[in-house]
DNA sequence: TAATACATTATATTTATTCTAAACTGTTGA
DNA sequence: TCAACAGTTTAGAATAAATATAATGTATTA
């Protein structure tokens, strides 16, 4: 299947047409050699960058919550102003630089399983994710 | 030490001056049998509940904010439009109810130690925190 | 008590996000 | 062929959390 078929599937499946701004938005996000993470401000940069389509504020949120809904793209939790985002939807862990304000994965198997021996009556974990926040390690303080 | 002087020594060690309106805002965060996380909305309202002293948002979100810096409280990372806040200081993990919008505490020593066999050069690790959501066990569904 | 530094507050500003409504586009079927 | 319709895009408005401002009030200390 050719790229812009796949992109043509998944907008398909989360109910969208595929439009010529829509296609835009998968190429940026699903046709990069790797995952990567980003902030709607810089999903918007990055397709002003490459493309000179212009796509409004509110289509890219529309299609980037369409994509959540759907399982194609992640939110991270994060304690920031702004929601971060994430291409890579497999089940994995973040480090976050809070120097650098970026994110980086750690895959799962870097991490032993994350073994929770409390539960709450009547609910299920749904998800469990791990942060690790990260500084710069200034070896000249001992 | 009574409970008024504790929060006096905080408030000074916050680097700020005792005043009735940051007091009051002590006696909700500090004087409670447990521990809790809240919002700034949420402490207003306690605080407008419980006292007939008026409290600016302002006051609030700087007295906060230091308690913060101090390490009286922290902030807890969630994806939500708003900052949740705790006063359990201790490293500990986190339920996020995702139907109730409320977090349960989850001791360090219901969570096996979080191993990351991945490391980040130049960086060090900072503080690890697991959340797990969940969310109502419709046992119906087998 | 007076001078000073700090605090409180109402209000304005900022910024991410969501909403709205008007113009536009692609598809369908008479 | 083209009118009707459903869905789309967009600029701009609205919302809401968080922060900044600046005038007024209060605690501190000499
Ligand atoms: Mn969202
Ligand atoms: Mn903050
Ligand atoms: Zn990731
Ligand atoms: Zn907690």
């Amino acid at each position: 299947m050719a790229y812009a078929d796949q992109y043509i599937d998944k907008l398909r499946k989360s109910g969208l047409r595929p439009t010529k701004q829509r296609i835009k938005i998968c190429e940026v996000l699903f046709d990069a050699d790797k995952t990567f993470h980003f902030t709607i401000k810089e999903l918007v940069k990055i397709i002003e960058n490459q493309a000179n389509i212009k796509v409004s504020l509110a289509t890219v949120y529309n299609t980037v919550h369409a994509f959540m809904k759907k399982g194609y793209l992640k939110e991270i939790p994060l304690n920031a102003s702004q929601s971060y985002y994430d291409t890579n939807v497999s089940h994995h862990h973040h480090f976050f630089d809070e120097e650098e304000n970026k994110l980086i994965d750690i895959h799962q198997e870097d991490v032993d399983e994350v073994k929770i021996k409390r539960t709450i009556p009547g609910k299920k974990i749904r998800s469990v994710e791990v942060i690790a926040k990260i500084v710069s390690d200034n070896q000249s303080q001992k």
